[in-house]
DNA sequence: CTAACTTGTCTATTGTTATAGACAACTAAA
DNA sequence: TTTAGTTGTCTATAACAATAGACAAGTTAG
């Protein structure tokens, strides 16, 4: 690629910064995907700074489950590559990820009842104030986490969302239970923000790590919004994928 | 929000997480989008840092051109808010970003010819190693760059879509004076990135900044694929938005 | 004009990051 | 067994990041 060096004195360590850089290029296939990464001196050499800077950015991948070094065999990548997430007008978590990970669930963390903020009051098009469910959710694939999300729903109209999930362990599902038999995704709004100190946690991300956040609202077949959610995605583990048919 | 603190000894710097922050409240209004900032030691108090490190996320933000600091008076938000950036089956960059923007325009960086890598090969729909156009662009609205993008093209089909964006100046129109009237984005393919180097030139960025990396395929009337683009967006700048009509 | 409040500048100290060099410990191949 | 190549550990030093306190310089309201 194009002399893509680093940047000193920019309030991001040097160590990070190839960290990134790192699991990026092993993301996208650049670097070997599985086996051996370089020697820390040739991968000094390469990125220009001391061999201990190297060590330190490995240091943090291998903390993060990326990468494994072994004393006088060489350093090696462990994990696979990014999964896709598609976007499309029936998006399911378990449906997109599924054909590419052996399992994939999805956890309920927290749920509870709240007054509509304004922007969720417009995408379930009610009254704000109304009364709405929340639930935080965790969507693993194989383990590892993948995304997690806040949802909304009218209360008025889904009051028992929240167990039909613990049910179900699926809002479409739960969905089901609750009489929507089929929905349809509105619109996404996709952002992307550094991790916040919960994304962390949640997501077992390490800090400076970025994540992908979208907004989106689904209806049912009528056109009516039933849910409205704000996901965030670990950056370094998906990709979003969206088929315009 | 919930306890979103700052992250100690992790690689980034305090000021530089809060002038993330800084940003990125500014940029969905939880801080006023205009006005002044709250003095110093009251930020200090929040963020649970000296006054100092405020100083230098402030002056960081003053230097990016998204903050305006004066003597005795206050700290002042520059900058508007982030245009969202319409992705759809009719995908164009003037006519999606065009009402939120005074003036709008995309700059031709570079273009040339080279052979198709796997990845272009098989989103033109043609063999590796056929002859492409690349063509590498920045679009700005009211004279801040916005994204950045790498497009190719069939050098058999469109042997002039080089010359042809050097007059028009626009994708659209230099792909219809080749003959094509009309066409539909076929897949798009979202991940978040943290910038590289030449993304902080060319969009100038602050160093460790976020950028929306997009890859997308368009096809003709026909269903045959014309052109593949990578596209790179300044992530503090522009949200993605997805109709799923 | 005065008082309260704000940003700007200075000094000093401590912890983190980056560099440099040396050598130990381990692996694999000659 | 030897040798070359690799990761692991240690010491030392310099640059940057963060804290602490004090005061100057500017603005605004009373």
């Amino acid at each position: 690629m194009a002399g893509a060096l680093l940047e000193r004195k920019t309030g991001v360590a040097l160590w990070r910064q190839i960290a990134d850089l790192i699991r990026s290029d092993i993301a996208t296939g650049a670097t070997a995907r599985e086996g051996r990464l370089p020697p820390e001196m040739e991968l000094a050499r390469r990125y220009g700074v001391n061999r201990h800077t190297v060590r330190s950015a490995i240091a943090a991948l291998e903390q993060e489950g990326v990468l494994r070094s072994e004393q006088g065999r060489g350093t090696f990548v462990r994990r696979r590559a990014r999964l896709s997430y598609p976007i499309a007008k029936r998006t399911r978590f378990s449906a997109g990820i599924g054909g590419q990970a052996g399992s994939t669930r999805t956890r309920l963390l927290k749920s509870g009842r709240e007054d509509a903020s304004d922007t969720v009051a417009e995408n379930l098009d009610i009254r704000p104030g109304s009364e709405v469910v929340r639930l935080e959710t965790v969507s693993e694939a194989d383990g590892v986490p993948v995304s997690r999300a806040t949802s909304w729903f009218d209360a008025a109209r889904f009051p028992d969302i929240d167990t039909a999930f613990g049910q179900h362990a699926s809002i479409t599902k739960a969905l089901a239970a609750c009489g929507v038999a089929d929905y349809v995704r509105k619109s996404t709004v996709i952002e992307a923000r550094h991790a916040s100190a919960e994304d962390i946690e949640l997501l077992r991300l390490s800090a400076g790590a970025i994540v992908l956040v979208t907004r989106a609202s689904n209806a049912d077949a009528d056109g009516r919004p039933i849910q409205y959610a704000e996901s965030r995605f670990a950056a370094d583990r998906v990709e979003l994928k969206i088929e315009n048919d």
